[in-house]
DNA sequence: CCCAGACATTCACGTATGTCAATATTGACG
DNA sequence: CGTCAATATTGACATACGTGAATGTCTGGG
């Protein structure tokens, strides 16, 4: 199949919209913004953006974040994942480890929708 | 009004923190934040907080919101009631029929603190 | 009174989600 | 190679979630 509106990603799928307090949101736009915000919607996945994000250089290895939590690798690595698909986080790889760094853009774009704020 | 940490609604939850991307979220912070996440972490829900914001005089009678929706009305009322139990959505019965605001400040310091924007 | 309309609640059901144990993959290093 | 360390994937399970049918609770009119 040919790449249709319904295969962006969520990040992508959020640029377009005016604030949700401007104008009704259209039932395709909320199906493609929901994703996103179900994302962070998560308090281990709320965590583990604010630690990349807060991290020196911008970038924390897995390695750094399992740390942070009592839960098991496996688990981390699937927020990790989630996070990832959403658009939310970028992926590096480099030798054995893996760093992730926020799209602050995506972020900011996610708050501009809900706030009617421009950044 | 001695209420404990543990009794704030979710929107009072986050009026405290700063962005996400300033410092590291805690474990306490991101339980109390997420569940208004979740709240609007719904395809439907977002077009209702939409509809409700942007109807006229910013506030929307149910009538008026199950008609958007190809949804039954026991479904359209039990998101309603979530979001209205996060703090998002004010309820006022005015005789047979009640109506839904936008909680604006609510909305606001969720943007606030996904983005960051100023600070 | 009682009825009809607006909205909420309860119950039931299928699906999605968060978690871990076990296992696979990948890369560095002897 | 073979082994170890860092992440990812798979499988399984309990819980949470979205939905509708049936029912309950108000409120205003006749």
């Amino acid at each position: 199949m040919s790449k249709s509106l319904l295969e962006l990603t969520p990040v992508e799928a959020v640029a377009c919209c005016s604030p949700v307090t401007r104008e009704p949101l259209s039932a395709d736009a909320a199906e493609r913004i929901a994703p996103l915000v179900k994302a962070i919607a998560d308090p281990v996945r709320l965590r583990l953006l604010s630690l990349v994000a807060s991290h020196a250089d911008g970038e924390a290895c897995v390695c750094d974040l399992n740390d942070a939590f009592e839960l098991s690798q496996p688990t981390i690595s699937h927020h990790l994942k989630l996070l990832h698909e959403a658009g939310l986080l970028d992926r590096e790889k480099r030798g054995v480890w893996v760093y992730y760094r926020v799209n602050t853009a995506a972020l900011g774009d996610l708050a501009a929708l809900l706030g009617g704020v421009t950044a």
